[in-house]
RNA sequence: GCCCCCAUCGUCUAGAGGCCUAGGACAACACCCUUUCACGGUGUAGACAGCGAUUCGAAUUCGCUUGGGGGUACCA
């Protein structure tokens, strides 16, 4: 049995999305599970929609998500080369070959008559298919058309193709995920292989390129699906093998429409931005049609790759909720050690002076913020309060808390007798629970008591632990906010 | 319009004729834990789109309807 080798052509017209970085992790655990090859192509034939900001975006992120690629741009490989544009010269020759066996034919219809083929079309309420009109033109016809200075574009013909290959009009195949799929190829129209520009469109191009590739799996989405139909043809036309093709369901927005920017991030890259792993983005996104054996959400690619079957992949749409990504993430924040959370907080903690605290004091900030983080960039919110000498105190901290005759009495009680505390852990630990046990004697729940201190500490009702809080702060910085908190009282 | 694909809790899904009074996860809600929030724990609620057919028996097979998605380019 030949080698397994799949591939993902992404078109550099964007940053990747999290749709084609699905599809990409679908193939490379198809390489992975068959032993097989995993190759990156750059689609980049429409030179005005491609940056190369663009593509070094695609590298990185499929890079961040573990998802390496054996053959590509960059790293090289037998069948290369792996970027569309680069592979200009090698189409034409392909292109001469159809047309020489009579699977082609130039068209030099302008788009204004194609444009009246089409509103005709409408009109009449019928399906769009070329007319053909230019198939059997004459040669004396075409230098005519030729010498009007008309460059003709090259059309594939269908009705030959399936004719040659096939007993009726109907084609058909096995998908890998869908199972059997047909279409009646004499809707498809006579589609043009090469723009009257001499480049190559796309289903062209990915055939020549697929064919060339050796690809023998192809997997993509099943907005494809019309697309396979046309590129088997020109697959039999050229006398190249078929590969076997299996095409995923869509990812769509929760409104059900195309995930798009105003759903929030789509790209890799801005989620990777707005505090997500790319570890919870892989590990979510294989469970948008696929399913583990057993029953184990949480998985690692290569632990997917074990038990990961294509023909039990969900060949429905799939919608892309929000929630269990970041209920992901924070699962696989909890799972950082230390010292690594430490540095990666950092960036999200760009707006503060870091210098204010000491490494330990650093350290223990982390410690006591990062279990309730859902995104990493929850950290800004949750740290603001270590900062500065004052505290922005939330409005309704004030209100609700601050303004209460009973908190004015435990802070006034609270500031009495701290000036005297031992300002270590241990110390901050039981003289709390003095504290809160003598305020319940009085009749004041600890939760209350605490919730005063917290406020005129911290600006808020909740949030970290309190005696790590009150330990990295100080005696002096808590003191000093507990007091402007009594004579900021409005009562 | 025409063609194609899809259809189990709000969402992701398990389920390949009897194991299903349909299981799990996220979200929701309740309770417990607790110095707050959270984490964690324990529970509750929640679905086979509809209609026909096949069968002793259907979420599972078939047909129709409805709904959703995709395609219909000299874009990829």
């Amino acid at each position: 049995m030949s080698e397994t080798r799949v591939r993902i052509a992404p078109s550099p017209s964007g940053n990747l999305h999290i749709g084609t970085a699905r599809t990409a992790l679908f193939n490379y655990l198809f390489a992975k599970k068959n032993n097989g090859k995993f190759i990156l192509r750059i689609e980049d034939t429409d030179a005005d929609r491609t940056s190369q900001e663009y593509i070094d975006n695609i590298f990185d992120s499929l890079k961040a998500l573990g998802l390496n690629w054996d053959e590509g741009p960059d790293v090289g490989g037998p069948y290369g080369p792996y970027t569309q544009s680069e592979r200009f010269d090698i189409y034409p020759k392909y292109v001469q070959k159809l047309l020489d066996s009579g699977f082609a034919y130039e068209c030099f219809c302008t788009p204004e008559e194609l444009e009246a083929e089409k509103e005709e079309a409408t009109q009449a309420k019928k399906a769009y298919v070329y007319s053909k009109k230019c198939e059997n033109l004459t040669n004396e016809e075409k230098e005519k058309l030729r010498a009007q200075g008309r460059k003709p574009a090259i059309r594939f013909n269908i009705a030959k193709a399936q004719k040659a290959f096939y007993p009726s009009s109907t084609l058909e195949f096995d998908d890998l995920v869908k199972g059997k799929l047909h279409m009646d190829t004499d809707l498809l129209g006579d589609f043009v292989i090469q723009k009257s520009n001499g480049a190559p469109t796309y289903n062209f191009a990915v055939v020549i390129d697929d064919a060339l590739m050796k690809i023998t799996h192809v997997i993509r989405g099943e907005d494809h699906i019309s697309n396979t139909y046309k590129q088997i043809l020109i697959f039999k036309a050229l006398g190249f093998d078929v590969p076997e093709f299996g095409h995923l369901g869509m990812i769509l927005a929760p409104d059900r429409s195309k995930l798009s920017k105003r759903h929030g991030a789509t790209a890799v890259s801005d989620f990777v931005k707005e505090g997500y792993l790319t570890e919870a983005l892989i590990n979510f996104v294989a469970l948008l049609g696929w399913s583990p054996s057993d029953g184990e959400e949480i998985k690692t690619v290569d632990q997917i790759a074990q038990d990961f079957r294509i023909n039990e992949i969900s060949s429905s749409n799939s919608i892309f909720e929000y929630d269990k990504l970041k209920w992901m993430n924070s699962h696989y924040i909890k799972q950082i050690p230390m010292d690594k959370l430490k540095e990666m907080l950092k960036p999200y903690l760009s707006k503060y002076n870091l210098g204010e605290l000491s490494d330990a004091q650093y350290t223990k900030m982390i410690e006591i913020t990062r279990e309730p983080l859902v995104l990493l960039s929850d950290i800004t919110d949750a740290v603001e309060y270590f900062f500065g000498q004052d505290v922005r105190i939330e409005p309704e901290a004030q209100t609700e808390t601050l303004d209460t005759q009973i908190a004015q009495d435990v802070l006034k009680d609270f500031v009495s007798k701290a000036v005297d505390w031992d300002w270590t852990e241990e110390n901050l630990h039981s003289k709390l629970e003095i504290f809160r046990g003598d305020w319940k004697e009085k009749g004041v729940k600890p939760k209350v008591t605490m919730w005063a201190i917290r406020a005129a500490i911290t600006g808020r009702t909740r949030g970290a632990d309190m005696i790590g809080v009150l330990e990295i702060l100080g005696k002096e910085k808590t003191l000093y906010r507990a007091e402007k908190a009594i004579k900021k009282a409005a009562i």
